[in-house]
DNA sequence: CCCTTTCTGTGTATAAATTACATAGAAATA
DNA sequence: TATTTCTATGTAATTTATACACAGAAAGGG
């Protein structure tokens, strides 16, 4: 095989090398209200910042595969459900060395996963969505993109992936909408479009507890 | 600075490195129909097997600008609107070395690029979108997903790039929208909507040669 | 136990957006 | 100049989205 040049796709031997990270945008919802997974970093750069959960890819593995192990690692979290969202490129964006990273979003029912800080990590919490902090590295600017990915998702589609228990009544889903996209819908309005779109099944059962006894249903 | 672990945000000096291609998906719009631009290998892998336009990212540069450059060093292509699509990261998908790839589409007029093949390309081709061969590496998943996110952006906003000439016929516009979606659009209600969309702009000036003396358009 | 509160569940009228569809006029061609 | 083939345009019908009010169910307090 002859020398091979900067158009050939890739195969150069001897091409630029470089890390490439996973980040993850964990949401979940939680006193009624879309939170997202911050971790606060213990070491350089972005000491005792707050940023996204990642790490770098693993030999073998592919991107969702290393998300997966990253998050198991830190929180427990297995199996769920991954979304890519873009990918970053930089040059300055990691202040040590050139660092790659693509995003991925999840959704999550917080208290399946208690959550504790581990290895290099000193601190780990839900945020609400409007007290974000600033983040290290450009991960405000990852949380923003993942943020309107999954509005526009939740918009076209009924992805709600974890956010709510196996069973929860209309009223909570409704919620769950309304702090996504940040914006409030007309309770009637809401049922009807939800149901028609014939993706519920109605379980016969009423939630306890709760006035009106509202009826409870289940993904299909 | 203590040992660095996986959960650390790809700091880890040490960290596992991998090549990062950048491929894109040329759209043009040429004899009334849509065209995707390919490329075929001289060498292995995939010799005289015909591939998306792509390379390895640059030391120093974003992946963007590294899709410039070989588009450049290619096509004389330059400075043309890129849309991020998707990245992939199967272990397998490069038969020689592990790469990851990150896909962009670009909308071009063909007529204002002509194109020679440089380099490790023996040939250089425009195809129509139906016309696509079997292609190297994963790259027919690549164009079917870069397709699907055209349809997309093209569906929800007036997003044509270059695909015509800086004065069009709303004829022409149709076609290029009936071509993209694979779908025939009625006349009436296409002028209607595109043009409440206030996009456009009149220039008082007929199409010479035309039947009916339309009138051109340009973007506002 | 009953009264009050607060929630659930439902339908209809209106407005807005989408779809279907036909004819008269302009430019090219023979 | 007659014919062909294209452009330009409006309206009615349908579908979809929005606004809105009241009766019944469960909980809580006295």
């Amino acid at each position: 095989m002859s020398k091979i040049g900067p158009l050939d796709t890739a195969v150069s031997l001897d091409s630029y090398e470089c890390t490439i990270a996973v980040e993850c945008c964990v949401f979940g919802f939680q006193d009624n209200v879309l939170k997202i997974l911050l971790v606060k970093r213990s070491i350089e750069p972005f000491k005792d910042y707050w940023v996204l959960p990642g790490g770098a890819m693993n030999e073998g593995k592919t991107l969702p595969e290393s998300i997966e192990e990253v998050l198991s690692n830190l929180t427990g979290i297995r199996k769920i459900a991954l979304e890519q969202v873009a990918c970053y490129s930089n040059v300055e964006r990691h202040p040590i060395k050139r660092v790659v990273s693509v995003s991925y979003y999840a959704l999550v029912k917080p208290e399946d996963y208690p959550v504790i800080p581990k290895n290099y990590i000193s601190d780990i919490m839900w945020f609400e969505i409007g007290d974000v902090p600033e983040l290290g590295f450009d991960h405000n600017r990852l949380l923003t993109d993942s943020l309107s990915k999954l509005r526009d998702n939740l918009r076209q589609n009924l992805v709600f992936g974890e956010l709510l228990p196996d069973l929860f009544t209309l009223k909570e889903l409704q919620e769950l909408y309304e702090n996504i996209l940040g914006e409030r819908l007309d309770r009637r309005n809401f049922r009807k479009k939800i149901l028609q779109m014939d993706l519920l099944v109605p379980t016969n059962e009423k939630k306890a507890g709760v006035k009106g006894g509202p009826e409870l249903y289940k993904k299909k």
